[in-house]
DNA sequence: GAAGTGGTTCGTGTCATAGT
DNA sequence: ACTATGACACGAACCACTTC
């Protein structure tokens, strides 16, 4: 008698591991807009990859979305390793930084993203300067413009944006920063753009409604 | 406490396709 | 050709929380 668990793997579940490892978790909904699925369909998909044992399950806050997360197994030849913890302290920002992928995206389809997992992920591998801050994600064009993201839910001191965007303003390869803020820090901002051109900012709540 | 809500799972059926 | 598995759709039901 063999046990068999065999699981075929579509090119599309290829597909949602590696969405899933770029960004190390995210929900239903994320799934469904990014592969175009039905709700009902998005739940079967990711039940089979639970069964086969590559993607995990977990509820974090209740009345929201469970995520799914890469197992090692899932994991495995995707470049980078599974999340071994959720940082809650990050949890919804993390969400509203994959909502706007999805946007950008779909406004955006010869746009090549990199997560901020894979720029830590290159940070390491070049042993640069292990601290400091890293972009939300970097995107890159055709016609080679390189955007800095950043999606910021809470006011930073005056002091830490100053240093960040220093940061930017003397690297040369980028050519733009989009900042992705609600209203209260917009207006913080604000200010910034005057000594800034590379700076651009952009209302969150509408950018991902839209 | 009941009703409503959102997230999730389960069962069922049909059709398509890949592997042997 | 046969078999296993996947794609897709839908209703029903469960659970825990929220609202009235």
């Amino acid at each position: 008698m063999s046990i068999q668990k065999s699981v075929r793997l579509t090119p599309r579940d290829n597909a949602i591991l590696q969405f899933i490892t770029e960004f190390g978790y995210c929900t239903i909904h994320h799934i469904r807009r990014k592969f175009v699925l039905t709700i009902y369909r998005a739940y079967q998909v990711m039940q089979r990859l639970i069964k086969a044992e590559l993607v995990l399950h977990q509820r974090i806050f209740h009345a929201e979305s469970g995520i799914y997360m890469l197992t090692k197994k899932g994991a495995d030849g995707t470049g980078l390793r599974p999340l071994p913890r959720i940082p809650l302290a990050s949890y919804h920002h993390h969400l509203k930084v994959i909502d706007l992928y999805l946007t950008l995206s779909e406004k955006h389809p010869d746009m090549h993203w990199i997560s901020e997992r894979r720029l830590r992920q290159e940070r390491y591998a070049k042993w640069v300067g292990k601290r400091g801050h890293v972009a939300d994600a970097i995107i890159e064009f055709p016609e080679s413009k390189k955007i800095v993201i950043e999606v910021e839910l809470s006011l930073k001191s005056q002091a830490r944006l100053s240093d960040i965007l220093k940061g930017y303003k003397a690297d040369f390869s980028i050519t733009e920063v989009w900042y992705y803020c609600p209203l209260n820090v917009f207006e913080r901002l604000n200010p910034f753009k005057a000594t800034m051109s590379q700076l651009k900012l952009y209302s969150l709540d509408e950018v991902i409604k839209s």
